[in-house]
RNA sequence: GCCUCGGUGGCGGAAUUGGUAGACGCGCUGGAUUCAAAAUCCAGUUCUUUCGGGAGUGUGGGUUCGAUUCCCACCCGAGGUACCA
């Protein structure tokens, strides 16, 4: 038979489902004597519109890989999910009432129809699905786990919080170096056991690392929800464009500030793209300096800065403020009172888009106090400006003009001095922020010293006088993790007298609620406010009906949601014992798959997903739950596969479109075509164009050469731009081999590229001459049969099956798909050349392609006579035998140049090898007279002939 | 502005530690087969040329016998981030 793709395909993927071919086993299970590989792809948002070509680039890359190990011995786990909890159903839910659960059912069957037809060799026994209760149990256990520990800096890592009682019984919290709330007040270990449960319950709260607080969101009144900062656009909604504004609410908050340092520290240890590291090592955005106090003049104040810079502090002239800092009001002078309360009431007002657009414009008011210098002890004017954020550091900077150009430029805008404390630095036009090579002038006891020195010496005589200490800060905020969402993880919380209670563990999950609208309430609360069920009974530990809350046994439950993150930060480690009904994942299984080998996905998840997982995976090490505090080794971010979009012009104010070689000069509207209508060499379909946009039905076309010949261009994928291209689509017509190989096909994994869908007659063209070599033509010219000699391989045959090895390896080593396939190309057009049809050969090479074209390699191996599946025959061996040359034809460069060849043995001695090539003739010929100045001979490489 | 990645034919892209630039594929041109088309096969395809050759990897310098590769300066594109003290 021909090379029938659809036939073979659907054969070896049923094949591989009946047969659970890709199960991996856990220990206690027969052949989990073999080593450990962990390839994850990031699993997807089961999202309406399918998949298009650019989703599985990922998946088919950790497939082939995944394939590859296992032809290795590995016993591989690669499983794959669905991150189900999200925003479009919600959506969706909200506008035709059908519940999130259906939409998400009816598009998870979907995906997993297409990714099926991809013939990827996932375990799927081992699904997880994060808005299934049986998988949130986890997420909510992971919530109470983090609710009853808390930081210690003294061990370094998370505690349980009954450690934290017993040492607030034995001493109040003074001796504890904890990560708590900044308004955390001192007590001793009488006041602590005087207070009232309530009064220690609200003190815990400020050291748990899961807690509630008042934040400062961005609430959207329209949406009814608080808005991350990505999800505010020019300061209105992404979605739908509504006003924003900021809003003080309660709110779960992540204590992730606690790992800061630890976060940035294991960055050492994973093998991620660079570019990704930078992302997060900026997002923590570590910075080393001091905490110096400044004094108020006349008051009990203290204003506390932060500096990179102690250096600079003799070159400090004033001070600003945040105009939210707490002490504005405080400190402000009688006679600047209106001026400063007129500026806080301005910025207040003032959208996050007109302070985004308008960086230029300095403004600020005197508030008429002043705070004393801690050396000098000189009087320092404090000012209030929308330069400083409340959110950073202590909300409050010492402004030094010259060593900082926002000081400086509100200095000269103020006309505030600028005194200049860098020796021979000229700062009359602009300030100096260099730190290296500059010497400290007048600043007393800094005087002559470096950078470093007077930063050291600064530091010491703060921290001798008292008034400041050095100081790690960090840009990182603890992570606000409620969501007034119904399509998301309950928390497993319900209150009593306002404090948060958890639900006992093992009384989970606690399921989602019916509610009957997905909006929020009149009154303002989450949609769950909504549900009439949804109460806690805490004898009968379930939830009932809100009639019943008496506040005495009965309470009401949380009523927010955990936001998109907290599904997927801990999944990978569900995967390994996905099953498990008493246990996160029995120690047995952590300890065996311990974490990912390989794992990939988009960059867009640098600062989320990778940040929060990475804080998770810390503090379940912590708690001793999992085996190794960093979950992934390796990364790699796959690149976007971009769409070709197609356009006809239409001229200006006409019903004409006209071929795009005929423009020239005319005005014209470019109108997206749908890809579909175009062929390989830009022709456009048009009668199949007037067909999909009726009302060019009776447009005019100003052809050329009888053609209408569209413009391309490279956009992003999407529905809207008419350049989808859906896999199914590719499956059928080349089949799933087809369209794996294209994709590596096209670049490197990591690089966004362009979707072409012209292309992918080559790979297809390939694959039917791979067929080929493996059947003969039947007489008639009809179709052909299985015909595979046991003669021995030729010297050549044999060439050319292990420099494809030998390549292959490297390339699957280094990531490298794209070249793979050319390899593969190679190999197929040499040994058809070579007319070779030897098993020798050709057994081995079904095996090499098989992680790339896992059906035609299945069929292959069948037709070779092997039982079962090619998937665990080992992979072939490299010799380096097949390869030995005895002679190189050499490239005969004149001044680096090649101008001929010249093939010659490679055990020729140099001296001989120069007398040839002098004496050739071409040689002569490029000397035309001259003698060569020089000779280079590089053996088994190059000769150049200087001169 | 800062950080990161990238810039090679008409297109996607190859090129070990510096050593034959343009592999492989698409497209294009010509040919074979065919009544014709599809499919398949063969040859050619960086530019330029007086057909000897000459030029050529974003631009300009540098190191080197030799640079797509290393160094310096700059230009352009993509992504991230931003009054961060």
């Amino acid at each position: 038979m021909k090379y029938d793709h659809n036939a073979i395909e659907t054969k070896w993927q049923q094949y591989w489902k009946e047969n659970k071919t890709f199960k991996a086993e856990n220990p206690g299970s027969a052949g989990v004597d073999k080593p450990k590989y962990y390839v994850l792809d990031m699993f997807p948002y089961p999202s309406g519109a399918g998949l298009h070509v650019g989703h599985p680039l990922g998946y088919i890359a950790s497939d082939i890989y995944a394939r590859y190990k296992r032809h290795q011995g590995f016993n591989v786990l690669h499983p794959m999910g669905y991150d189900s909890f999200g925003l479009p159903a919600e959506q969706y839910a909200i506008q035709t009432g059908q519940h999130p659960a259906l939409t998400t059912e009816t598009n998870i069957k979907r995906y997993r129809e297409q990714l099926d037809k991809i013939g990827f060799s996932f375990d799927w026994s081992r699904e997880v699905r994060t808005s299934n209760p049986d998988y949130y149990r986890w997420t909510q256990w992971i919530f109470i786990q983090l609710f009853n520990s808390w930081y210690n800096n003294d061990t370094g890592k998370a505690e349980d919080i009954s450690i934290l009682v017993q040492k607030f019984e034995a001493g109040g919290n003074t001796g504890i170096n904890a990560v708590c709330d900044n308004d955390t007040e001192p007590f001793t270990a009488d006041e602590w056991r005087n207070f009232s449960e309530e009064d220690q319950q609200k003190i815990l709260l400020k050291y748990r690392l899961t807690y509630l607080a008042e934040t400062e969101v961005n609430w959207c009144p329209a949406l009814g929800t608080v808005l991350a900062n990505d999800e505010i656009v020019n300061g209105v909604s992404e979605r739908g464009g509504h006003p924003v504004v900021r809003k003080k609410m309660t709110q779960w908050s992540m204590r992730i500030t606690a790992y800061a340092k630890r976060l940035l520290e294991g960055l050492d240890r994973i093998d991620w793209p660079q570019p990704l590291k930078d992302a997060q090592t900026n997002w923590i955005g570590r910075s080393e300096g001091a905490e110096v106090k400044f004094k108020v003049k006349g008051t009990a104040f203290e204003i506390p800065v932060f500096t990179t810079r102690p250096d600079t502090i003799f070159g400090v002239s004033f001070m600003t403020l945040a105009p939210e800092h707490e002490l504005v009001r405080e400190i402000t002078a009688p006679e600047q009172k209106e001026a400063v309360e007129a500026y806080i009431e301005a910025t207040a007002k003032r959208s996050e888009r007109d302070r985004m657009a308008d960086v230029k414009t300095i403004s600020g008011v005197f508030t008429g106090a002043y705070a004393e210098h801690p050396f000098t002890k000189e009087p320092v004017p404090v000012w209030i400006g929308d330069y400083v954020l409340a959110g950073y550091g202590t909300g409050a900077v010492m402004a030094v003009p010259c060593g900082d150009q926002r000081d400086y430029d509100f200095a000269k805008h103020f006309d505030i001095p600028i005194p200049n404390i860098f020796k021979d630095v000229d700062i009359s036009e602009a300030a100096y922020s260099e730190k290296n090579g500059t010497v400290i002038a007048n600043s007393d006891f800094l005087n002559g010293l470096s950078y470093e020195e007077a930063t050291k010496k600064a530091i010491e005589k703060l921290e001798s006088i008292n008034a400041g200490q050095g100081r790690i800060n960090y840009r990182l905020r603890d992570a606000v993790f409620s969501r007034q969402r119904y399509w998301g993880e309950p928390f497993p919380v319900y209150y009593v007298n306002g404090l948060p209670q958890m639900i006992g563990v093992e009384h989970l999950p606690l399921k989602l609620p019916e509610v009957e609208k997905y909006l929020p309430t009149e009154t303002g609360e989450p949609p769950l406010g909504n549900a009439r069920t949804w109460a806690w009974d805490t004898e009968k530990n379930e939830v009932v009906s809100n009639d019943l809350i008496d506040h005495k046994t009965v309470f009401p439950l949380e009523l927010n949601t955990m936001p998109g993150w907290a599904g997927s930060s801990s999944y990978f480690n569900r995967y390994m014992d996905a099953h498990n009904q008493d246990e996160f994942a029995s120690q047995e299984a952590l300890n065996y798959w311990k974490d990912v080998d390989l794992y990939i996905g988009g960059s867009e998840h640098a600062t989320g997903h990778l940040l929060y997982a990475r804080f998770w995976q810390k503090f379940l090490f912590d708690k001793g739950l999992l085996p190794v505090d960093e979950f992934a080794k390796k990364l790699i971010n796959q690149g976007m596969i971009l769409g070709t979009s197609t356009f006809v012009y239409r001229i200006k104010g006409s019903n004409t479109l006209i071929s795009k070689n005929k423009i020239q000069g005319r005005e014209t509207e470019p109108i997206h075509a749908d890809v579909s209508l175009v062929n390989a060499s830009d022709e456009l379909d048009v009668e199949a164009f007037k067909e999909w946009r009726p009302e060019f039905r009776d447009a005019e076309f100003i052809l050329e050469d009888g053609k209408y010949i569209v413009g391309r261009e490279v956009e992003k994928m999407s529905k809207s731009k008419y350049n989808v291209v859906n896999p199914d689509d590719i499956c059928e017509q080349y089949g799933a081999d087809t369209l794996r190989m294209y994709e590596m096909f096209l670049g490197p994994l990591e690089q966004a590229k362009p979707w072409n869908t012209a292309g992918i007659t080559g790979v297809h063209g390939f694959l039917k001459k791979l067929w080929k070599l493996y059947h003969s033509p039947l007489e008639g010219g009809q179709g052909d049969v299985f015909h595979v000699s046991d003669d021995p391989a030729s010297k050549e045959n044999l060439k050319t099956l292990h420099k494809t090895i030998k390549k292959v390896v490297e390339d699957i080593e280094n990531f490298s798909f794209n070249t793979s396939v050319s390899s593969f190309m190679i190999a197929v057009n040499e040994l058809t050349a070579q007319k070779c049809n030897s098993r020798e050969v050709l057994e081995p090479l079904a095996i090499i392609i098989s992680p790339y074209a896992p059906h035609i390699a299945e069929e292959l191996w069948e037709r070779l006579g092997h039982q079962g599946s090619v998937a665990f025959a080992p992979f072939p061996e490299f010799e380096e035998k097949y390869l030995v040359e005895s002679s190189k034809e050499y490239p005969v460069s004149f001044n680096g140049k090649m101008r001929f060849k010249l093939d010659l043995p490679l055990d020729m001695s140099t001296e001989e090898m120069e007398k040839i090539v002098l004496a050739h003739e071409k040689t002569q010929e490029q000397l035309q007279g001259r003698t060569p100045k020089k000779i280079i001979i590089v053996p088994g490489k190059i000769i150049n002939i200087v001169g």
